[in-house]
DNA sequence: CCTACCGATCGGTAGG
DNA sequence: CCTACCGATCGGTAGG
C-alpha cells in the first residue's frame, strides 16, 4: 500500500502541483498579463523555489504557453460549450454572447476575460505568443460566423447579412463588456454588452432596407 | 550670440531630450505596454544614460503618468479636435467615431490605440494609473453621451434611445477595430469598424418599434 | 523537487 | 546630465 500508488485515477504530487501552478498563472495573468507573469511570484504563490517552479516548464515561454492552453480549457467549458448547448440556429449565437457575458458576470477569471486581456497584450508584439492569439481570436470569429450562416440557413436572420460583419459587431460589445465591467469592478456593466447584442441581432433579423428579396 | 540664447521661442537642450524621451515612451508603451516601459530601454532609445533619463522624472510612476499626459495632447491633436470640427449634432457624433478609425488607420502609435492599450493593461490592476483610466475612457464615454444628446434636441436621433447605451454600442466597434487592425497588422480592418458605426447610427436614427412617440 | 549560483537588468540613490 | 553604486529580482543553469 505504501509503494504501489500508481493508480492512474490518482494524481502524483507533480501533476497537482504542476496544475497549482497553472492555476495560480491563469489567474495572475488575467490581471497584470502574461508578461508580467514571474517564475519567482509563481513560486511565491504554490510555496516552492523559484527553481522548482522553473523545472516544471524549462522555459518561461513554454510556461506562458501552458498557461495559455489551461485557460482554453475553461473557456472552454465555461464559454463554448454552455453556448453551444443551444438549439440549432438563431438560438445558439444568442446563447453564446450570453455565455460570454455570463462568464465576465461572474468573474471566471480575477482580472476579466484571459482572452481579452491576452488580446490587448499581444496585438502589436511579434513572436509565439502573438501568433497563438491570432489563431485563438480566428477562431472565435470563425465560430461566430458559422453560427451566424446557419441561422440564415434557417431563416432566422436576413439573407443579405455579412455574417464577418455581424460576427464583428457582436463580438465588439462582448469585449467592451468585459473591459468596462473589469475597469469599473462593476459586473452589472455587463447589461450594457446584453442590450447591444439584442439590437444587434435584430437589426439583422430584417434588415431589408435596400429592397433586395431574400434569396432562398 | 554665444551666451545669450535664452530666447522663449527655444527650446532648451534639456526640454528636447525631455520632448524626445516621452516620445519614445509613447512609441513603445503602446507597443509593449506602460508596464513594459523601463527606464534602461528608454536611455538605450534616446542614446542617454539611466540616470540621466531617471533625473528626469525622478519616478517611474511620474515618468508613466507624464507619459499618459503627453498621449493624451496627441489623442486631443488627432482625435477629438477633428472629430469635433463637424457641424453641431449628428454629424459631429459621426466624426469623432470617424476621426478615432482614421486615427487608427494612420497608425498614430506603432502599437495601435495607446489608451484602448491602456485599457486592457490598467483595467485589473489597483493604482493611480488605474484611477488615469477610469477618467479618460469616463470622458470618451461623456463626450459621445453629450454629442448623442445633442442630435436628440435637434431632433436626428430619436429620443427614446438611452445616451448612454448608444455610447457604449458606438465606443465597442471603435475599440474592436483598433485591437483588430493591430492584431492582423491591417489596417483595413477598420473598414469593419466604419460599417459597425453606421449601422448603430441608423438603427437609432429611427428608433420607434415601441410605438411610443417622440417627445417634443 | 532543492540549494547555489550565473550574468543581466530592474528602480532608485549619492555625489558631482 | 554623468559615473558609480545599492539591494532586489529577472530567466536560466549546474549538480544533486
Amino acid at each position: 500500500m505504501d509503494e504501489a500508488r500508481n493508480e492512474p485515477q490518482r494524481r502524483s504530487d507533480g501533476e497537482q502541483t504542476h496544475a497549482a501552478i497553472l492555476e495560480a498563472a491563469m489567474r495572475l495573468a488575467s490581471v497584470e498579463g502574461l508578461s508580467g507573469l514571474t517564475i519567482g511570484r509563481l513560486a511565491r504563490e504554490v510555496g516552492a523555489s523559484r527553481s522548482g517552479v522553473f523545472a516544471h516548464f524549462r522555459s518561461k515561454l513554454r510556461l506562458q504557453q501552458e498557461t495559455i492552453a489551461a485557460a482554453s480549457e475553461i473557456f472552454d467549458r465555461e464559454v463554448v460549450r454552455p453556448g453551444l448547448d443551444a438549439p440549432e440556429g438563431l438560438a445558439q449565437l444568442e446563447g453564446f454572447c450570453e455565455a460570454y457575458l455570463s462568464y465576465v458576470e461572474r468573474e471566471v477569471f480575477p482580472g476579466g476575460c484571459f482572452f481579452a486581456q491576452l488580446l490587448a497584450e499581444f496585438d502589436a508584439p511579434d513572436g509565439a505568443i502573438h501568433d497563438e492569439v491570432v489563431t485563438f481570436q480566428q477562431g472565435g470569429m470563425a465560430l461566430l460566423e458559422g453560427l451566424i450562416v446557419t441561422a440564415q440557413r434557417r431563416g432566422e436572420l436576413a439573407p443579405e447579412v455579412d455574417p464577418g460583419q455581424l460576427a464583428f459587431e457582436l463580438y465588439a460589445p462582448l469585449e467592451l463588456a468585459n473591459y468596462f465591467a473589469t475597469l469599473h469592478r462593476d459586473p452589472t456593466i455587463v447589461d450594457r454588452g446584453r442590450r447591444a447584442v439584442r439590437t444587434a441581432i435584430a437589426s439583422a433579423r430584417l434588415r431589408d432596407r435596400t429592397g433586395s428579396s431574400p434569396a432562398s
